[in-house]
Order: C-alpha cells, then structure tokens, then sequence
DNA sequence: TTACTGTTAAATGAAAATGTTTAAAATTAT
DNA sequence: ATAATTTTAAACATTTTCATTTAACAGTAA
C-alpha cells in the first residue's frame, strides 16, 4: 500500500510545475505528451482535494453544524456570528477573533477575496469549541 | 468522481463506532460478518493516513526542514526552538508562541502529552513564515 | 495570422482498491 | 478459563483509477 494518494508521475509533474516549467516543457523532459502531463495534473489536485475533503468529514464525524457565513460576508461580521452561535448552543469557542480568523483563510484560502467571502461556508464546532470549516 | 476517499460502507462504519458501537453490532445492523466490519474499518483507517500524507507531501514542496523536535522535549521550548531556528534562516515566524503551540497540538494531538510531546516531530517552513508539523 | 499554453473528450490496457466469505489466530474482558 | 471482541490471511469478482495516445478547442502574446 501506498503511503499517499499522489503517484510518482503525479508528483513529478507537481513538482516541475511548482519550479514554474510549463507543461510542455515537462512533457519534453519526461517523454510525453503535454496533454497527458494536463491530465496528470488534473489528477493530482483531484486527489489532493479527495484528501481535503477526507479530513473535513473527520471532522464533523465529532461536531455539529454551527451556521452558514453567506456569500459577501466580511469576515469580522462571520467571526462574529460564529461567537454568537456557539454562546446560543451553550459552548466557548477556543479562539479569539484575529485567530478565528486566520483559521477561516488558512481552511481555504480560495475562498477569501480581501476581507469579504466568496462563497458559502459551513461552519461545525465539537464540544470543545474547536472550530472547523467546510 | 467521488469527493472524498472514503466509500459509503466506510463512513457508514466510522460513523457506527464514534457511537460505540461493537464490530459485531454493526455486522448485524448492516448484515455482513463482523470480519468483514473489520477489513472495512481498517480500509477506513489506511484512507484517512493517506489523506493525511497526502496533505504532509504538499507542504514539503513549498517548504524546508526546518528542526527536529525531540520526545521528551516541554512544548515552550519547543515553540523557543523553532523561533531560534528560523531567526537563522533569516525567516520570521507568521505565529506568536501560543498560536504556535495551538497549531503544534492540533497538527497531531496524540503526540501531546500534558506539556511534553511524545514523540519526535519534524518542523518546516515557508518562505512566508508558515510552519508544519510531521 | 502564427505560435504557444492550457483543457477537454474518447478509447484502451494495466494496475489497484473494494467488499465479500470463510477460517484461523490474537486480544481483551468477565 | 471461557467468552467476546478484534485482527489477519487467502481467494474472488467487481469497480475504479492511472497513464497514455490522438485529436480537437480556446485563450493569449508576438
């Protein structure tokens, strides 16, 4: 069994990308065609995503859905529902604002655009007010 | 595609167990062997590694090893460490030394043991001062 | 326009994962 | 020690994933 879910072409081509070759290039070095090093590619952040969302079922294996910070939501007024929320269901959530924050953006940094929210997210806590987004 | 590693029978299982569920109780209720729970919950569990190696993979191409922190050692002197060894590389740490514990715990909880960590953990960094753990 | 970059679709063969049964072995609890 | 629980192994059929080729399509820059 391998021991991550990316093959050996794909982390390859992961890497060559990450060094700014472009896709024919690699094709060239590696003696393909650059159709397949995109299909490669592909398949690659496809499985980087499958990772991701692997772990985001974890998570709420052992939370529960706390709300929805709509589309166009500044952030700050999000953190601030995301408190409210979690005092209505009677639990502390382990972060101050700035922290909550940062953790939102790191969970999926696409999903920013300065200080607004792009698109919905679904916000679960456990029991000790650690906080997960989805 | 399915969005994320785990198959239905798999979550159907994990899901059964978080409840606390036996094994055999849950061979009844989905009618199958108790054996065959097991070889599924231990699919599960090989699928959750992966994801998470996954993940680990794609810090390592952005980032470099940065220190080596030792069983044994009390988590603020490990936090002290880790700020010592980026100073070095010239790389300031995106963290304060709280939030830098936080993330240390959360990256592997089971490696904490009150203030001591329980087992070596490999840290690297970014250029932008982001730090992992492994 | 021409060249370059990236994407997409369809088809194919090889490899790997999944769920299943049966049976035996190892662990843990009573 | 006995019973219950969990783990492991072998074998099998089904399904899925992977890399690949070929050919076409879209966007961008010279």
């Amino acid at each position: 069994m391998k021991e991550n879910l990316l093959t050996d072409r794909q982390k390859e081509v992961l890497r060559y990308r990450k060094q700014g070759l472009t896709q024919q290039q690699i094709a060239d070095l590696i003696n393909t065609s650059k159709a397949n090093v995109c299909t490669i590619e592909k398949a690659a952040q496809e499985n980087i995503k499958k990772a991701r969302d692997t772990l985001e079922f974890l998570y709420t294996l052992d939370a529960n859905h706390l709300c929805t910070i709509k589309e166009g939501t500044d952030f700050i007024v999000a953190a601030k529902e995301i408190f409210n929320e979690a005092e209505k269901m009677g639990i502390k959530v382990r972060y101050d604002t700035i922290s909550l924050i940062n953790r939102m953006r790191d969970s999926n940094p696409e999903r920013f655009r300065a200080r607004y929210i792009r698109e919905d997210i679904e916000v679960y806590i456990n029991g000790d007010g650690e906080v997960y987004f989805n």
